[in-house]
DNA sequence: CTTTGTACCATCCGATTCGGAGCGTTGTCA
DNA sequence: TGACAACGCTCCGAATCGGATGGTACAAAG
């Protein structure tokens, strides 16, 4: 079985949470790794026992309450994780900007820019805020590694827009 | 019918080159919008059929040759996409970078590095040079923007992988 | 001790999208 | 005129999507 980039978003996130049940997955996904790689819910819930028939995953139910699935790396799943992040080469990213379309064909950029200033400040707002929470802790050093990334694009839209703006 | 961004972009590059084959469409697609929002070529022959149905797009046969269909927009495939062009909001752009996943995961900065940087710089080139070609024309308002939201993000990128990698 | 409300949690399935396999066509060069 | 490459298009199985649906645990209200 081929893995995707959802395998190992599965894959790296129990890595990070030692056992998780799908609902728990969809909770880490968003608001950290979902800002840059969506994954729909549904999958999180498919995506375990997939990985469970390929033996990279183990399954155990819980005994009491809701008897939920949960989820946890076996050897050869920690080892498929770690080949993925020892490969260097990456496919290139994909970037889907559906303001820069409109701007493309023709759109007038300073009705475009007000909406989208709004949305990017939100969003810069919002990963500076996360930064600070993510700075004392240990082991968060590719979280915040992101983070940064994500902060700069940010700042480059907010200038980006601001100049179409007008202002 | 509901209009998907597929369709703006077919109704875009019609309204952009007049009349065109899925072929061209293609054509026009790949290297220019390509980057933002990428489409597959299958789509292209599907849509503007899908488009001609609900009465925004016309087709005609080619009288000799190959006898192919060629697309060009109606009056209301202009107002459609008029209209679309006018509403300033539009939903929050989708951004997947695989680079990024394995950074979060835990890879080694470095190493995903030096392949991001060869990428990101080959890009960067690639914008800059069709700047120069897009500078003198009239009519490429639109396009020029967003190139060089690109070339700013790419720079962004450039600077930040230079960064990781060390140097 | 029942009812009600509300988070929590999970599955399913129809609809869309995807991209590559495969195939006819045109033109060109030997 | 045969072979080959580039052009142009279609089709279809497979994967993905996300919304509709429905069940469960728990607490607060009555």
């Amino acid at each position: 079985m081929a893995l995707t980039p959802t395998s190992y978003i599965v894959l790296g996130l129990l890595s990070f949470a030692g056992e998780a049940t799908p609902y728990e997955l969809k909770a880490g996904h968003s608001g950290s790794v979902g800002s840059f790689w969506s994954v729909p819910h549904s999958q999180l819930y498919a995506e375990p026992d997939r990985l469970v028939a390929a033996g990279l995953v183990s399954m155990r139910r819980e005994e009491d309450g809701r008897r939920r699935k949960r989820y946890s790396l076996t050897d050869a799943g920690r080892e498929a994780l770690r080949d993925w992040l020892a490969e260097p080469g990456t496919p290139p990213a994909e970037f889907r900007e559906p303001a820069l379309l409109k701007l493309f064909f023709g759109a007038d950029p300073g009705s475009v820019a007000a909406s989208q200033l709004e949305q990017h400040r939100g969003r810069l707002a919002r990963y500076e805020q996360i930064r600070v929470g993510l700075l004392g802790q240990p082991g968060t050093e590719g979280p915040l590694l992101t983070l940064d990334a994500g902060i700069e694009h940010e700042r480059v839209w907010v200038d980006y827009w601001t100049r179409l703006a007008g202002g």
